[in-house]
DNA sequence: TAGATTGTTAATCGATTAACAATC
DNA sequence: TAGATTGTTAATCGATTAACAATC
């Protein structure tokens, strides 16, 4: 029943796969039927060595002379991510954050489906966002659990983060995304991906400084 | 006049200074005097070796037993990582991330002052944001150049990325946040962050089909 | 003093790159 | 066929962890 032995990728690489998936829906799009490891390389500022040796994690492969055929490298990409499947999102945050993720419809486009929008500010409790109004956050575990979300998407301040987390933990949310500064904990089951702006506009800052210094 | 060896900080030894640096501020608020490298360790799901090891990059010495002076070592962080001065950003994209960007006070609190907003469609411009007037894009090289720009936030459709950062580049800025899925080419001399938050949906949608297939 | 915590060196682990035979 | 590109093994590089003497 198992394909084979490309269980457990590593974290590094998974994100790897998901730049490679964007260029390959690109390439198909375009009707370019194959694509060599090193041109994937170029356009990530990667080498030929990384791609391959990602790509060996995944069950699919190259052509010697040729390199991979784009639709059937997608195809099997999509599957390893779980972008082949749709998933259901819910938005806790209805600040401006929130709002904008609501109202993104590229999340759609890529599977992850908005079920409900959250907050727990009594002044935006049933509030319009586009399709959405905004619901009391106390309800989510009930919502999440009957709605069978998948995903909880943390877009609160950060001091409501955790509260938030454990009540999407609280009705047996399979992932979350954190966007806020914080921490979260939450059990081993439950994975946490964060990504956190004001940090990498620190990294960025950083990263400035030190060109001038050179 | 150069302080020591703590010269060119690997990539995510500087992520982690940002994680440290938001701690101690959460810390100082509360006036909390001391923190080890074990607490900070714990917080980040990280071990105290790995935090030890991160702060010699740091011109910042703990002391034995008690750990670290946390406003000596906040200060020391923001240093290093350019959070003590501040930053002029332009947002480019005035659609509802860029809107939520334009919006959002963290950013003007953490030093990075948004001074414009920019799109490139007709029917966006014009229209305010806020405090905001949005700019036509042709105008950013001028904009950046005369108004001495520090960062770029690109938000824009990914079709749209490598344009806008073109623009930015002429403009003399000095570094650039892609917020885009897409992979922006730049020269050297202007340093790229980049946060993927679809990525990131694919790399949380991902684990969780490993946690179901175990 | 006794003991907790640092700074640092050494060991381990993992990820990236190089190299090249296999192959289309 | 000749030559470009793969898949894979080995070498290198860098990051994390372990260990412990120094020290407050």
């Amino acid at each position: 029943m198992n394909k084979g032995k490309e269980r457990q990728i590593p974290p590094s690489v998974v994100r790897r796969l998901t730049r490679y998936l964007a260029i390959l829906q690109e390439l198909r799009s375009r009707r370019t039927p194959w694509v060599s490891s090193s041109e994937l390389a170029d356009w990530l500022g990667l080498t030929s060595s990384t791609v391959r040796q990602d790509l060996t994690h995944v069950n699919f492969r190259g052509i010697s002379r040729k390199g991979y055929d784009v639709e059937g490298l997608a195809a099997t990409l999509a599957k390893t991510l779980g972008a082949d499947t749709t998933w259901s999102v819910a938005v806790v945050g209805a600040g401006n954050l929130g709002r904008a993720l609501a109202l993104h419809e590229e999340f759609a486009r890529r599977g992850f489906h908005i079920k409900g929008v959250f907050d727990s500010d009594p002044a935006k409790i049933g509030r319009r966002i586009g399709s959405f109004r905004v619901m009391d956050a106390l309800t989510l575990p009930r919502f999440v659990h009957e709605k069978k979300i998948d995903i909880g998407i943390i877009a609160v301040p950060s001091q409501a983060a955790q509260q938030v987390a454990d009540l999407l933990i609280a009705g047996r949310i399979r992932g979350l995304l954190n966007l806020t500064q914080t921490h979260i904990i939450a059990p081993k089951k439950v994975p946490i991906v964060a990504t956190r702006i004001v940090s990498s506009l620190q990294e960025l800052a950083h990263l400035i400084k030190r060109r001038h210094s050179l």
